[in-house]
DNA sequence: TGGGTATGAATGAACGTTCATTCAGTCCCA
DNA sequence: TGGGACTGAATGAACGTTCATTCATACCCA
């Protein structure tokens, strides 16, 4: 027993860690050659392992792009919603998402890019697909309680709201990882504050043009 | 001459006129399954030429990859540009560029679409990759005349400012091509709007936040 | 008839996937 | 406890398929 235990560290159990390991390999090489651009043989290199054994995790290159596009959906709905409160919106707590989602980006960028690519969508099964749309679901409402309240803009449709507010961050990051532009952390809360003003209602008493 | 003129509709000269419709091919298909997730084949099958002949106009996969991006590039820039003022900038000028936009995404969504691909992004050549850069020049000098003549906020960086605007379009219609939204014409026109008050000046004597 | 053009079967390189084989670790009985 | 039998994870060469590309052949108009 207590042999087996030590024997673990090494190479024992090693079981679901192998199944980790291919999972972050792939992610660092979709994100980087995208999907239809990645071999399986360059992936089981990256992990340490062997192209049989990937096999053995991962009955097939399309389940091993759904197994991973909803383990990084799941982290990244973990990352946003844990602990946000979801039944009020006010300035601070879009500033929260906000923060959120620019930790998310820079802390795990590969993560970010597979999310957005558009290369996988042949290989994504339908579960993977309502886990796209299910992220969204709760910003969509925290949407429109802040329009409920009258914090935020009612001339944009929650949808078109969402849309523009993603396009805009997705758009940043990606101007940046193809080198047009450096984020500081000062053009990030610039940005926040630009976005804010996007869906936000106008200070009272005046029109927009 | 009119022999040759009335001949050409079937397949007379046909020269330039077949490599067109290699190209136009290549866009459907491209933007329907990707780059890497195309095969040769079917986009000779699609413009209804042989493999053969394809290869007589493109001298690989490649070429036509990069030839296909630069001529949707200035297509792109065509639309977006040609008589547009460059040296001012007010309302109704990026209201003029937001129609541009919509209508070239409206009319070509394929050609939107492939721009907008990363997919391809190995298969493009430095001239392809320049040609990107330079579509996006003359719009940040506008927003740098905006700025500098106080229409315009001056606390977002150009650069910031294009990433924000371009990403928020893109954003728009990419939610709508995967089924998220349907964009009505009024729809455009608020998003518009929101997009003008993110880059915008605030009324004077008001901060944001 | 000759020279440029079109064709699509043929080619071999690269792909996703399989499977015969290896071998470290476990079990069991003397 | 020592040693032979068992187990199943790991391996990577090999398989059939699909890809990008070529080329021998057919075609067509001057």
């Amino acid at each position: 027993m207590s042999v087996r235990a030590a024997a673990s560290s090494t190479s024992g159990n090693g079981n679901s860690d192998k199944r980790q390991r291919i999972l972050d390999a792939a992610l660092k090489v979709f994100a980087a050659e995208g999907v239809h651009g990645t071999p399986v043989p360059p992936i089981a290199r990256e992990a340490g392992v062997s192209v049989g054994s990937l096999y053995r995790y991962f009955d097939s290159k399309e389940a091993l792009v759904n197994a991973l596009f909803q383990a990084t959906k799941d982290d990244l709905s973990q990352h946003l919603l844990t602990g946000l409160p979801l039944l009020k919106l006010d300035r601070s707590i879009f500033d929260e998402v906000w923060h959120r989602l620019c930790t998310f980006a820079r802390q795990k960028p590969d993560a970010f890019r597979f999310l957005e690519m558009q290369d996988h969508h042949s290989y994504l099964n339908d579960t993977s697909r309502n886990s796209e749309y299910m992220l969204l679901l709760p910003i969509r409402q925290i949407i429109e309680l802040g329009q409920q309240n009258g914090l935020l803009s009612d001339h944009l449709r929650p949808e078109v709201a969402i849309a523009l507010f993603w396009g805009s961050l997705v758009g940043l990051f990606k101007a940046e990882r193809l080198g047009y532009l450096s984020l500081s952390d000062d053009d990030l809360r610039q940005a926040r504050d630009a976005c804010w003003k996007t869906i936000a209602k106008p200070i009272e008493g005046k029109t927009q043009e």
